[in-house]
DNA sequence: TATGAATGAGGCTTCATTCAT
DNA sequence: AATGAATGAAGCCTCATTCAT
């Protein structure tokens, strides 16, 4: 399936360098190396392409996301990691946050896809928060607060540091992490 | 000017509620109740039209964003009344956020306008923090970092609300507000 | 009426400096310096301010050709008044030569005026050729023969003088003149 | 490339039969029996497709001119072939006389166009006139002059044998064309 | 399976013309 | 009489998609 795995990186990139216009059929056909009709055997057409680039974005992330993961580390280790992880991944492929974003914003897509981001690919964080709370180790707030005022701020602050291209070492990262994991605690 | 106005309502309208692919110049003009070429009076084209609704845009917000502001306010008012009137302008006008972030995912246009967003309309914000944390209230971080803990919860938490249509009462924004306050403090 | 010949005018050196596109009501009436609407009290449409440009074109050439121009002169020396006229009217004014051509080749236009070109104001030229057999000093040919050898060379030699750019001198002219009226005698 | 060729033919007809008005890139693949996308897989663009059409039509009239042409010809011979090769090109296909006048007077093609049309397709001609000058055969004028009085004269008598249309006999063009070499002659 | 020429709907934009002021 | 904002038809061109090879 090489071809199918062309196309879909040749999408992802063209995306994230030329966002929504500028990138056709033709054009990804050309930057995957194959002839524009040859889409069409592995892609039902744009709309269906995009949409499984989608997927397989999320696949990608939610991969990452869990990187290391396991239930005999202690819920703090598991934060460190996931907030780590995510981090980590926004810095080392931005195109991948670029395009979800992309792909979020486009109203019918959003829709469609919004469930399976959440429900299939990150149930696990989901799980994780809920268990917090269950232990009384974070407040017993609503999840989606914990989640803003913790995991959400590795996202924004990676996002801050490719949109501002500064460079911020190993120490400010890890305060920010450390802070945003102090602040959901209930102690 | 009545009729820029309204050009520009229903480009961002139809912008926030059929993405990029779903607006035509055809159809913003149909929706602003005028003729496709009355256009062209007021924007020299398409993609001059995008970059002013972006600029107008992004003052609206600003504006919002530091109404009721005094400099008599203390540092803790200033950050209150910052983060709630960004909260509740998103969840007003939802369609501003959706508009601003798809614009910033156009490549072209990023790069263009990301200058005037936070130089011309968001200084002042990066003077609050930066005054938070000459006065040692705020801990002695990269801004960039203090603002992911605290201002930009208002922003992730206002759309997670939105996407995820739930309704969190005061008290849970309050607590979020407050906490993201709490978490900068350098004591 | 002062505006009517602006707007003629405007459209004349349009016409030449830009040819067939890039001239627009709006460009003829701002180069005219009137408001676009302005011209539609004039003439009725874009067309027929296009076929009126021609007559008015056509008239003024036909009297150029002919100043000067009396019954008292000799065949040779009408000749040469009409030959010198034609040339000088062309290098003065390439404008109103250029537009001729171009309205030409507007099969339309061609059809309708192409009539009153020749009838109307270039009967004199006719009669002067049809004279000049008549009494025996010219070939018996074709009439559009001998004007072919003869007074056309005057302007398609300026043509070629405006169009390659080079300079000849008088004594140079008065050659092709002198020799464009020999080949047509009949001794 | 029969459909390339399809094109540029279309585009001739419509030229001459319509005029520059008359022709819009529909049109022109309908009248070529294609789809009006099609065109831009052949030529970039109108104006590409306009300037190339130029050069075809140059070049076959180039072609036509020298038909027969040979060094061992007297230069009376070869006077005669390239007078009446023009003569006949012009009264068989009209419309590529038609066209390239037009095409000479649209500014901004003539300008580029115009170094191509004399320089690299008619080169042959003027080299013609040099060596009966050189030859002391023609008179010493300006060769412009020279071409004015005598292989022009087939160019202006053809156009005005299909603007009027009145049908001389052989006889009758003989006699310009003699008299026309006649004229440029020393003796 | 792969190609890429061909299609034609649809988008952006221009511009002749109208009409309220 | 003059203006110029507004209109909308029409033109150029792009591009998703098809299909014969």
């Amino acid at each position: 399936m090489d071809k199918r795995d062309a196309i879909l990186n040749a999408t992802k990139t063209l995306l994230a360098e030329r966002g929504f216009y500028g990138i056709s059929m033709k054009l990804i056909a050309d930057t995957a190396g194959i002839a524009a009709g040859t889409i069409y055997r592995y892609f039902e057409n744009k709309e269906t392409l995009i949409s499984e680039l989608y997927r397989h974005i999320t696949r990608e992330v939610a991969q990452t996301t869990f990187k290391g993961w396991s239930d005999q580390l202690s819920l703090e280790e598991k934060y460190k990691l996931l907030w780590r992880n995510t981090f980590d991944a926004v810095r080392e492929d931005p195109q991948r946050l670029a395009v979800i974003e992309m792909l979020f914003l486009q109203p019918r897509l959003a829709r469609e896809e919004a469930a399976f981001c959440d429900n299939e690919a990150f149930y696990p964080l989901m799980d994780f928060y809920q268990q917090g709370i269950d232990q009384g180790v974070f407040h017993d707030w609503q999840i989606h607060a914990l989640i803003t005022l913790s995991f959400d701020t590795a996202i924004t602050l990676a996002k801050k540091i490719i949109r501002k291209r500064f460079t911020p070492d190993e120490m400010q990262i890890n305060q920010v992490r450390d802070a945003s994991w102090l602040i959901i605690q209930k102690s």
